[in-house]
DNA sequence: GCCAACGTTGGC
DNA sequence: GCCAACGTTGGC
């Protein structure tokens, strides 16, 4: 199983609409950036994610989510009311991907991204390098681990 | 294929 | 709101 990072804006999509939603699973569109879109194909159903709120007072990671259905076209590509709509893709010939993904829970608290960054262990971390703004990208079994070794400490 | 201009992300 | 870092676009 491989693990992952999916960013979220809380004011847009928090960890908390994820939960309030049917089956508390919702699919994850409007990746617009080509490499976070192959790490979307690259997900397998029961990937486990971290969930990271961006763009907001307290960045960090959320909680965790699984992904219950492999990448798919994103349709709001090419719905042009969409804020995501992007003529390039086409019904018969997609370019953006999405997945779905289940709530597996949140965490007892917010892991901010400034501890992320203290934690030696997580310093090669994608992350926490300069100026990354992937929104989604592959987490380590080790940072993983480390991640949650810091919700318990 | 190069690279300047531009738009976006996202922390602060 | 600012702005650094990055990805994309488009002229050449």
């Amino acid at each position: 199983m491989n693990h992952w990072l999916m960013k979220s804006e809380p004011d847009v999509f928090g960890i908390a609409d994820l939960k309030s939603r049917p089956n508390q699973t919702e699919h994850w569109d409007g990746v617009r950036n080509y490499q976070a879109r192959n790490f979307l194909r690259a997900m397998q159903r029961g990937d486990e994610a971290f969930f990271y709120h961006s763009s907001c007072a307290n960045p960090g990671v959320a909680g965790i989510v699984r992904i219950v259905r492999s990448a798919y076209p994103d349709p709001s590509a090419w719905d042009p009311e969409s804020p995501f709509h992007d003529p390039r893709s086409a019904p018969e010939k997609p370019v953006w991907l999405m997945v779905d993904v289940k709530l597996v829970r949140e965490l007892k608290r917010v892991i901010l991204l400034h501890e992320l960054k203290a934690n030696a262990a997580l310093k090669n971390m994608r992350l926490v390098s300069r100026g990354s703004r992937l929104s989604v990208m592959p987490v380590t079994a080790k940072e993983w681990n480390a991640i949650l070794k810091m919700e318990r400490d």
